[in-house]
DNA sequence: AAAAAAAATTAATGTACCTTAAGAGTATTA
DNA sequence: TAATACTCTTAAGGTACATTAATTTTTTTT
């Protein structure tokens, strides 16, 4: 399978592209392979590339000085990735981003893009939908955090994001729905969830 | 002052447009004028339209069927606000959008945003970069919500919001940070807060 | 200006969730 | 295959925050 076929299919829903187009738009990706554990961004280092999963898993957090970790988003397949607030004002990066498994991923440089919708103004419009719709899970995600305790978040979380649930751990779960451990365990007991 | 000055300012930023243009995107634009307490959009109902604020205060919140409000965000001077998600989906809203002070909005509605979209591809570059900046607010606030205490949260948002925080009360602070009033009242008590 | 309603505060009590610690299970590395 | 490390679980004790309720202060309505 060809490593363009996938975000190909991807920019498709919402575009559709000249074959010229298509070779300018592949000509700016770089393709990247990474083994589980392997860092894709450190924190506090610039973020300037926003990148496509073609296959794997990846897992961006937030570390605080007290070794906290917030986990802020998963990627797999098909989704795309990358420290927005970061990437977006050319600030040191606020998070990790690190492969739950080995992951071949795509990715693109902030020039790049720029000169992207410069030249074809259609993946504006592609990246106006791409930031609405992770403005819209996250705007839900804050009122679910907001307005549900933590079994419910866990109920949907699991129900939201089945291929993500069976592939990280509870651990990484439980940091995302903002609970220890421990205590994402007592629920599942609960449940009577093995 | 012109009812359209301060939307085109706040376009102006990111775009240049001619007369024509200008002409044609604010022959889309409704004023809507209303009074404090007055709802903007209620709950469940289909939210057709995005807003940009003239001047006065909107907040939208999301009740639970336990009656339970969380503030999803506020809304100012040169702030756009829509129920995202239903706007974005067509379905009901999931949230309520109201006046915390009489306010003088401009509205624009979904069919006549997807038209400005395609007759004139420059909005969908700053739409591109409103929803970014959006997606960056909400990736912040969900950090923010998972690795600070209550009394940071309350600093960070009395901080990073001036203006809001004196126009909204704190009851509706406390539902945007996600605590009770009366903890509020506490943590503003052990801050020597007046 | 009086009356009513809502916001803000304080305090007592309660609970969801955290911390610490230890043990069992599972995956990774040597 | 053994050793090491990490995840998951369980349980005891602790804390941040919620709930309830009463009082004061501020805002809104009449």
């Amino acid at each position: 399978m060809m490593p363009y076929d996938l975000i190909l299919s991807n920019i498709g829903k919402y575009l559709t592209l000249t074959e010229t187009e298509i070779a300018f738009f592949t000509s700016k990706l770089r393709l990247k392979e990474v083994v589980k554990k392997e860092l894709v961004l450190r924190q506090n280092e610039r973020c300037d590339h926003i990148y496509f999963l073609n296959n794997g898993t990846l897992r961006a957090f937030h570390l605080t000085t007290q070794g906290k970790e917030s986990t802020v988003m998963f990627a797999i397949a098909d989704w795309w990735i990358t420290d927005i607030y970061a990437f977006t004002n050319n600030a040191p990066s606020i998070m990790n981003i690190t492969a739950v498994e080995d992951s071949q991923l795509l990715s693109l440089s902030y020039p790049d893009l720029e000169s992207l919708w410069d030249k074809l103004p259609k993946f504006e419009k592609f990246f106006r939908i791409l930031m609405q719709k992770a403005y819209v899970r996250e705007q839900l995600r804050s009122i679910q955090n907001l307005s549900l305790p933590a079994p419910e978040r866990y109920d949907l979380f699991v129900s939201k994001y089945p291929e993500i649930a069976k592939k990280v751990t509870k651990k990484q779960i439980a940091s995302y729905i903002g609970v220890t451990p421990e205590f994402l365990s007592t629920i599942r007991a609960k449940q009577g969830d093995t």
